[in-house]
This record gives C-alpha cells, structure tokens and sequence, in this order.
RNA sequence: GGGAGCAUAGCUCAGCUGGUUCAGAGCAUCUGCCUUACAAGCAGAGGGUCAGGGGUUCGAAUCCCUUUGCUCCCACCA
C-alpha cells in the first residue's frame, strides 16, 4: 500500500467507525465469558459535547477496549438523562421565541412540545461521542425517562412509599423563583456576594423608643412576625415581657420573643423573625408558635398578603423599600456587607427559602449499607481522598426532597382522593383499586395524579439497574451478568447528586454494590487554571479540535494531562502533540512497509542484536503498563507506551535494523518488526483506536481477526531480563559519546570512524554490532594502550578512544578530564563516608549496603581510569 | 466556622513501602542538522536549596510538627 508522508484522520476514522458499527463490535449479549460492564455517566439530552465529556469517555473508552481485547465481554452502556430542569427551562425559553407562554398550554400540550424537542436534539449528544471513538454498545442506549426506566422509578416510589421512607409534608425548601419549583439542598450552589447590612428602626409599642435590627433583606420585613433578642442581652433587658414592635411601613404589631439563637456579636444583637423565608427563622417560628405570612408568589414577585409593593419583584422591591425606609426615616444605616447567597445550580437565580408541600424521602437506612460499602473498600475510589468526602456526607445526610413542580419527568405516582388522602400505586388502575378500598363508590375521575415530577436523580440514581431493566424484571439474566458494573468514571462534582445515590439505590434493590470501581475525573480547565464556560469563551468545541488533530489526537490529550481526581490543564498544544504522535506511528510503519523483503539475504548481527534487546525492553513495558493499568494509573500506562514507541522502538530499534540505502531487508528481520508493531498497535489501540485499526488492517497479522477491537491484548512473558536491559544502556551511552564527539570536532554523520577499547567486563560486546552501526564505525577494536591522540571517553569502567588524527585539543581534553576527575573524587568521598559510618553498615538493609559498595568500587575504577588518561595525555 | 488536599525545572506533572537508576518525564527554551520514514522530524544542551523553618532517622522530596500560599468540599450570624 501507497502510504501519505502524513497522517490524516478524517477518512480513516469515519471508515472505521462505520466499519466496527457494521461489523457489530461493541454489541454484548451475556455468554460464558467473564463479563466488563461501564454505565455511562449519562449525559443531558438536549445537551452539547464539551471538554469534560472528552476526558470523561475517553477514560471508559480506554478502559473499555482494553477490557475487550482481553478477552472479557465488554459491554459499555451508553444514554441520556432527561435532565428536568434543564430541559424544561430550554423547552420554555424556546416556546417563548415562538411567542408560546408555558401558561398557556395545558400539561399534555406541553409535553407534546418537550418530547419533539427531544426528539429533534436527543441524539446529537451521543452521535458526537463516536466522533470520538467511544465503543458503546448503541443498541442498548437508553433514556431515563423512556417506558422501562419509567416504569422502574415508578416500581422504586411505591416500593419506598410501602416501606415507609417517602413522605409528604410542608417543609423549608430551596425554591427557584425562576424554573418555579423546589430544589433538593444539593442543587444550590453558595457563592459569597456583595450585599448591604441594613439597619431599620422598628418603635416598640406605647413608647418613643426604637429597636435597631440589622438585615440583609428588607424587603422581607413583610413577612416579619416577631422580633427576637438573646434573653442575655443587657441592652434589652429593661423591656417588658409583653413587649411588642412596630414593623416598619407596614405597622403591623409583632411580640418581642427571647432566644439565645441569636447572635449577642452580630449587628444590634437583635433579629427580626420571618418564618416564611429563611430556615433559621422558620425554626424559632415553630418553637414559639409564630404566624407564617408568605409574602412572594412563586415567581419571586411579591404577593397581595400584606398590600405593600404588590407584583413587584423581589430585588426592585429591596431597591424601592430602601428608598421608603430611609424616607420615613425608619432607616438607621446601611453598611456593604459581604455573605453567602445561595444560587440555583441550573438556573442560576438566587434561591429563595420557601414553605411548600413537598415530597421526601427519608434517607438514614438507605446510607447505612453505602457508607460501609465505601469505607470497607468493597467499593474502591480512585482516588481514595474522595471516601472522606463521601463519608461526611452520608453521615450527615439529610431527607431527600424528590419532588419538583416541573411537567418534564416522571410525575409522581400519588392519587388524591376526593374526600382527603391518597393513595400510591404504579398506574392509574392499581391506585383506583387501592381507593375503592377506602370507598368502594369512586370512580376513576374522582382521582385526581399528584402535579409534581419527580427529581431527575430519582431515575439516575437507578441507572445501574434500570439500564439492564433490573428494577421491573429483578431476576432478568441480563442484570444477572452484568451487575454489578465494574469501573464508573467520573467526576466527584456529582459525588452526592449521583454516585452515593447510586450505591443506596444498589443496595435497596440489589442487596449489591452497582460498581466495584469509581475513577474519579478532574474539572478541564483551560491553561491558565480557570473553567472552561460558555461566558468566558475560553472552552474550546471538541469537535473542531477532533476535526483539526483527530479523535486519536484528542485522545492523547485528555491522556497526557490527567491523573485520577486531578484537574486538567487543557491547552490545545497538547492536541497538537497528540497529532504528531499519530503521525510518528504513521511514519514508523511507512518505513517498516517501504523496505522491500530479500528472502536470501542472511540476518545482519546488529539486527539479530537488536531483536534480542528489544524482546526484553517490549516484554518489560507490557509489565510496566499491565501494572499502572491495573492501579488505574491511565496516564502513565500511556506515557510509557509513548516513550515505547517513539524513543525505543523508532529512535533506536528501527534505526538499528534499517537496511543500507536502497538495500532490501532480510525475511527474519521484517518478520520480528511486523510482529513488534502488531503487538504495539495492540497495546495502543484502547488509547488511540483509530491510527492502530487503520495500521493493523494493512499489517493484517491474524487473517481470522477481523479488527484489532477484538485481538488479543499481548500478555508480558517470564519476568524480563534486567541484565540485557542494563547492558543495553552502556550501548546507548557509547553511542551518546560517540555522537558528543562528533558534534565537537564537527565530524560528519557519513564519516566512518574506529573504536578502541581497552577491554573488561563493562564492555556490551554482545552489542558491538548495534554499536557500531548506530555510531557509523569502521572498526572497533580491543587494544592494550592508552591513546592521547584520540578522543577519549569512559563508560562505567571501560576506556575508549576514538582516533582523531592530530584534531584533538589536548588542553580542552584535560579540563574535560579533570573536571570529571573532581566530580568522581567528590562521590567516592560521600560513598566512602557512608559506608564508614557504622550505623549505616549495621541497620541498613544489605541490598543496600552492598550497592553503596558496588559504587565505591565503580567510583575507584573510573578515578583509576580517568587518571590514566590524564597521565597519558601529559 | 469544620474538613480534605496541594506546593518538585519556565509550564503540566511523576516520584508507589524512607535507601540503586533520587532529584525524573513530557512540553517549552537554546545549539546544530532539509541524514534517504517522519522539520508534525533528528542529534545534543541548559535548567531545581523538592514552598520556609524545625524534628524523627545511619539516611528524608518521601514520616511528624509548624509557618506561609493556593484549591476543593461541607456548614451558613440575620
């Protein structure tokens, strides 16, 4: 085959993308085969591929693939969540370009809406991610919210309601005024922000005098239904018990109540009370039996309750109180003032704390089994830090609120009956069954559904299970080979959304781990440390970048930065050196497939050499990469197959055996190099799919294997030999030498010359022939005599000398040599002071001790030699 | 406020049980090469008080204490 002098990935990956879909690869059907199962962490229906999603699926797709090719039925499940917020507030905002309020439309309309929205954008997600290479098995994408996972979310509700850990009840929550619907605690994000301390005068009844409250939200002195001091707070001891305060502006009369909540240091060490809005007041609003007035609608603007600033939103009224306040002269003062807002994760307006009927569910029995799971390492984090984080959360954690008053989601399965209660069943015809038990008179119309959905995580958390419809059919013998999965990838910002739920919901209904791994991603930054996001414009389209480096590129870049629960500094250069990576592969194999093969040319020795060293080198990074696979330590699995391929097997085997110019090469030798590349692309393929498929095909090795996708990882033999490995870097330092020496006297790469050595055992005669063709020697000879005339140099113990011919610089030679002399000198002295420390000699282990003798020893030759050569310089 | 983690070459990071190869890799930089697979390349070179201080040890980048700086998570005194 005609090879291009560059690698180009844009045919190459489509045809072989098309061709592992056709030829049906990442499909898995149980068998007898130890099965490897990942979920992927699914991604939002509607959403777009970013930097996080590249390094998220490149890992499961390295994993996955290694996986396969050793053998194992691996089986990567791909999927979408449905993602309610999210998806609603897009499917509203786009309603409202085509001048559609949601308002408007009825439940059902607007459902029929979300789902061709879906529909439209549902599948761009997924189709990007095999532009990367990802090797799901598409046939068994899923959706969290198609029938079967439905169906199984539906099963869990009723399954928890009849256990009894669902509940309904009004509660404080997290309400986003603008997706209009309550949060669960993990979907608020706290930011520090720049506020004001405002200072307002509340007159206490029947007298002149004033209380001076500090708030940072005036405008919630609507809802003020007491005023609270520390009952230890001399500045308001004189007031009667009895005492009671004027609100400001809105003169309503509210008691004086006396707690130690609050806070003697902060502000005038007087609080007003507002039960409705915010949780610390709602609590004190409980202990002391307070009236609950909730002044906001549920879009954030205020409400008829109490007739002030009706309709009005909740910041302009803050704007506009501030102004009455300080008008009516009921405004102290108002320091800046920095604290903690809590934002909604998805919208990103400020939460507003709100009494509303919500459904929860109870999660401390749920926690028990998880926690210990984690903890025991029955499920392992990679990294390990991440079980502290985990463990204080599972042991403080709070009811799960699980309802949303959103339409896009699972509605939740609760029927109210007509006169009170309800029931909770699975459909519609169970719950009316359920209800004639109580009045055997009703009908289906008198039932009326719960309006709320369900929280998205109330399906992903079953992810593991329902994907394999382990929830409807708990004994299908799909969920019975495949769970529990064994790695999940991904990132720990979703720790508590996700993963711990995940592990409760294996428990519940598994009695099992969902995954015996989790390999913790860091956030892609960009180079300069920050997060990627849309607003900066600093995150890249990682499918520009795979058009302009290709998806292997890409691959390598994730690659190369990453290291379990690290952040990942993206810089484009890194894609770039990925491309070039594929191109040094390219080239390699452009060399090896250009030689032409002459069956009665004997062996060289330098290549029977070189096999012989680099059998050992291959069979020792096989190890290598085996063991940083095995710890997870992906990018220094790669790094070494890199280092492989482009130093060891390009920079020196094949330079090694490269024939003469215009020379064919001899059948043994091609056949051990195809062989070195089959088992390198082999070892590369899961990191970098595509450049090794297309190389592998035209190598074509196994004609029974159809892809590299399914060939057999290579396996490393008996341990290596060390011995040829060590021998084998004196070679590379007398070639290193040689070079040096021709660099300095400016000697041509074509200028053969000689070699002499003055012989022991430190000299890799075995190698003389690789040595002699890497450094262009005519000779190499063993000689008795020192050489002043020549350049001179020592590796370990052995002197040689390159004939130089009236070039050398003998001056220059002698500080060189000195120079080297003082530095050895200065070593054998701290060797020889360690090893007559008798401490050391007595507690150091002996592997030890004897290798500090065994640099004495070199330490003493090499001054020995180096004096020679001086001398004989002189 | 509570907790966790990090600090090693200009940059991004390895350094696993304290001890060969302990001060490394890649990138970047510099020098020399259009050598016949690859200039997306080749051959070389420079660059670090392992954040500061103290301790344990025969021996510390590695273990302990401490100071400083950064990051993340949790909590939320209005």
């Amino acid at each position: 085959m005609q090879l291009a002098d560059k690698y180009s990935p844009e045919q190459i990956e489509q045809k072989w993308y098309d061709f592992w879909m056709k030829e049906n690869l990442f499909h898995s059907e149980p068998d007898a085969r130890e099965p490897y199962t990942i979920v992927i962490p699914p991604p939002n229906v509607t959403g777009m591929l970013h930097m996080g999603h590249m390094l998220n699926n490149t890992l499961q797709d390295v994993l996955v693939r290694r996986a396969r090719m050793q053998g194992k039925n691996a089986c990567w499940v791909p999927g979408t969540d449905h993602a309610s917020i999210a998806t609603e507030a897009k499917v509203v905002a786009k309603l409202k370009e085509e001048g559609i309020e949601k308002s408007s439309l009825t439940r059902e309309e607007f459902l029929a809406h979300a789902w061709e929205w879906k529909e439209k954008h549902g599948g761009i997600i997924l189709n990007q991610l095999t532009k990367l290479g990802a090797s799901c098995d598409w046939e068994r994408t899923c959706f969290t919210m198609d029938e079967p996972r439905t169906a199984g979310v539906l099963k869990v509700f009723v399954d928890l309601y009849r256990k009894g850990r669902i509940y309904r009840g009004v509660r404080m929550v997290n309400w986003d005024p603008s997706a209009q619907t309550a949060l669960s605690d993990e979907e608020v994000i706290y930011k520090e922000s720049n506020g004001k301390l405002y200072y307002l005068r509340y007159q206490i009844e029947g007298t002149e005098e004033y209380i001076i409250v500090a708030t940072t939200r005036p405008e919630t002195i609507l809802g003020d239904t007491a005023l609270c001091v520390n009952p230890n707070d001399e500045r308001y001891k004189h007031l009667a018990t009895d005492a009671r305060v004027i609100v400001p502006l809105v003169g309503r009369s509210i008691p004086i109540i006396r707690d130690e909540y609050v806070d003697l240091e902060f502000g005038t060490g007087a609080l007003k009370v507002t039960p409705a809005h915010d949780v610390n007041d709602y609590m004190l609003g409980e202990k002391y039996g307070l009236e609950t007035i909730d002044i906001f609608n549920d879009n954030g603007t205020i409400n008829d309750k109490v007739g002030l600033y009706v309709g009005m939103e909740r910041f302009e009224c803050r704007r506009v109180i501030e102004k009455d306040l300080t008008d009516a002269g009921l405004m102290e003062k108002v320091e800046p003032y920095t604290n903690n807002v809590g934002y909604s994760e998805r919208t990103g307006v400020a939460i507003e704390p709100k009494l509303s009927m919500q459904w929860f569910l109870s999660m401390d029995e749920l926690a028990k089994p998880a926690t210990k799971a984690v903890l025991e390492d029955i499920i392992k984090f990679v990294p390990a830090k991440y079980k502290n984080t985990y463990r204080h959360w599972m042991e403080n954690i709070k009811d799960w609120c699980i309802s949303r008053q959103l339409w896009w989601g699972q509605r939740i399965p609760a029927y109210y009956l007509p006169k009170g209660g309800y029931v909770v069943a699975e459909t519609a015809e169970e719950a009316l069954a359920l209800a004639r038990e109580k009045d055997s008179s009703l009908q289906m119309s008198d039932l009326r559904q719960d309006e709320d959905v369900l929280d998205t995580w109330f399906s992903s958390w079953l992810w593991p299970i329902s994907v394999f419809d382990g929830l409807r059919y708990p004994n299908n013998p799909e969920i019975e080979y495949y769970y529990p999965t064994n790695d999940l990838v991904t990132g720990p910002d979703i720790i508590f959304f996700w993963l711990a739920r995940m592990i409760m919901a294996g428990y519940e209904w598994r009695g099992e781990m969902p995954f015996r791994n989790v390999y913790f991603t860091g956030i892609v930054r960009d180079k300069l440390g920050r997060k990627m996001s849309k607003q900066l414009g600093n995150s890249p389209d990682p499918l520009d970048l795979i058009a302009k480096y290709g998806a292997d590129g890409m691959r390598v870049a994730m690659l190369m930065s990453t290291s379990a629960g690290n952040d990942v500094m993206f810089d484009e250069a890194l894609c770039e050196q990925g491309r070039n990576f594929c191109n040094k592969i390219w080239n390699a194999y452009r060399l090896v497939n250009m030689w032409e093969v002459d069956n009665t040319t004997p062996q060289p020795e330098a290549a029977q050499q070189a096999i012989r060293w680099f059998d050992e080198v291959l069979n020792d990074r096989i190890e290598l990469v085996h063991h940083n696979m095995e710890q997870y330590r992906i990018s220094e699995a790669f790094t070494e197959l890199y280092r492989l391929f482009w130093d060891d097997f390009s920079g020196w085997y094949l330079e090694m055996i490269k024939p003469a110019y215009q020379s064919p090469i001899d059948a043994a030798t091609i056949a051990a190099t195809k062989h070195y590349f089959d088992t390198l692309m082999r070892l590369l393929h899961p990191f970098m799919p595509f450049v090794t498929e297309e190389i592998w095909q035209d190598l074509k090795p196994e004609a029974d294997i159809k892809s590299i996708v399914i060939a057999p990882m290579p396996v490393a033999k008996a341990k290596a030999n060390e011995e040829t490995l060590a021998r084998f870097t004196l070679v590379t330092e007398i070639v290193t030498a040689i070079r040096n020496i021709r660099r300095e006297k400016q000697l041509a790469q074509k200028e053969e010359l000689t070699l002499n050595y003055i012989a022991d055992e430190n000299y890799p005669q075995e190698f003389a022939a690789v040595i002699s063709k890497m450094a262009n020697l005519k000779a190499i000879n063993a000689v008795e005599e020192k050489d002043a005339t020549a350049a001179a140099f020592i590796v370990k113990t052995t002197q040689y000398f390159v004939p130089m011919e009236g070039k050398i610089d003998i001056e220059a030679e002698l500080k060189k040599l000195t120079a080297d002399l003082e530095y050895y000198e200065g070593f054998l002295a701290s060797v020889v002071k360690k090893l007559s420390n008798e401490r050391f000699v007595s507690s150091a282990p002996e592997k030890v001790v004897a290798n500090e003798r065994a640099k004495q020893a070199d330490a003493e030759a090499k001054i020995a030699a180096l004096k020679e050569q001086i001398a004989a310089l002189k």
